[in-house]
DNA sequence: GCGCCAATTGGTGTATACAATCTAGGCAAC
DNA sequence: GTTGCCTAGATTGTATACACCAATTGGCGC
């Protein structure tokens, strides 16, 4: 019941995900979107278990349905399901980290080439306002809120472009690269990520295609560069202890 | 055409040894490379209904195991799932067909401008190997196989850049695309679509960046061309018309 | 004869029960 | 004192049973 994990999860992130199984959206999508943003906005732990009974009780249904969500954000890669051993919150590989930076990269920067030509004024006013939005939660520092923000920008991009398969695509992107700037400790300060939002939206806005395409691959560069390889915790524990198999 | 996709999804059932279940994505997984190799290879119709009893029986499992691959698939966008309603073959809608390629257009066409500055002979070497590939099947009509090397492509291409994600990603995107192929009539020869992705891997050897990502884009863009939306329209029409005779 | 309403029926959504597997703790042997 | 094995607990994997929803069809009224 309406304990920690907080059942209630009616706060819409600007970025609805009609996606998954929408229709059964009241219990199974609920437990996903609250794994989800938990994970986003820096409240679940990589490595953390998550036990099916015990995620049952919290949410207050059976383990059917906590199994179903489970398999979702598998699919998410946000979690990973070991046969037989259970669901744990995923901690991605430096590699894989990565690769999910490189084609973010390949993505968005086409992205704000091609946004930089359709773009119209009503849109940039709507950018501006996401950028207050940035702006005020940074000031504030609100730190789920601005967590998510900032990675919602990406994603209003790619729905002005008019392209939800694009906006869910990157909006999965997205959700691991939060996971990834927990796993690593992201040393990016929050202002410095608004202030290269606004050097893109400056762009956008003069329809200067190579500015902005090259200013989004600036900032994803900046964002994974900030990322701090200390993955060592985990595998230097791992590694200590006696009788363990690390060859492969 | 509506009606004529009938019960025979009987056809293969693809798992011959219910043992060996040990491993947890095992069963589940059959089942959904079983129905994604059947969309790919173009022996499932959109708007087929997978009725979760049907499936069971054919396969050999519960509905349990049978509706975790549903979820799977849906969440692949290869079905979709209605409450209460059952799960069906996907059929995607001329603006989500928009979307894909274009999505794609934009991963790929930077794919190939990227490939073009790392790849080596050795690499080049198997490109060629998998033209080979293509080619055999295409003078040997072998339609499945012919269908599934044409989107393999595009996978390997993913693959040789060394991003596992990238290729995931894309591997979905193809087998949406596969699916809009399926549903709009493409009317794309294999053999044009074969000589496009050849003169894509002269680009890549000659390492001409430019080149090779512009050829990436029209190569995409000829798929797309080449749709033919005229399934739901007719469909929509004769539905509508009383008196029409709307034969099978 | 035509249209509306209700009971039936098939299918999905959820929960629970059972079986297999893995982890942990203790006991015995070296 | 350490190590190996064995048993007990817990957790996951699968199957089955029940409840609910929607579509369909038969009956009834107009």
């Amino acid at each position: 019941m309406a304990t920690t994990a907080a059942p209630r999860l009616k706060a819409r992130p600007a970025i609805p995900r009609p996606s998954r199984a929408a229709q059964t959206g009241s219990t199974t999508q609920q437990i996903v979107d609250a794994v989800t943003a938990a994970v986003i906005e820096r409240r679940l732990m990589p490595g953390t278990r998550l036990a099916e009974q015990s995620m049952a009780e919290i949410f207050g249904v059976s383990r059917t349905i906590v199994r179903q969500a489970l398999n979702q954000l598998s699919r998410d890669r946000l979690v990973t399901l070991e046969p037989a051993r259970g669901a744990s919150v995923a901690t991605p590989s430096a590699e894989e980290a990565r690769q999910v930076f490189e084609t973010r990269a390949m993505l968005e920067s086409e992205l704000a080439r091609r946004l930089s030509q359709t773009i119209t004024p009503a849109q940039i006013a709507q950018l501006r306002q996401h950028l207050e939005e940035e702006r005020v939660a940074i000031a504030r520092t609100d730190v789920p809120v601005r967590t998510r923000l900032l990675a919602d920008f990406h994603v209003v991009l790619a729905r002005l472009l008019g392209n939800e398969v694009l906006a869910e695509l990157l909006g999965d992107l997205l959700s691991r690269s939060s996971l990834i700037s927990l796993m690593y400790q992201s040393s990016m300060s929050a202002e410095q990520s608004q202030a290269e939002h606004v050097a893109i939206v400056d762009a956008l806005e003069q329809r200067d295609a190579e500015a902005a395409s090259r200013l989004m691959g600036q900032h994803i560069a900046s964002v994974e560069r900030n990322l701090q390889p200390l993955s060592a915790p985990v595998d230097l524990a791992a590694v200590l202890r006696p009788g363990l198999q690390l060859a492969s």
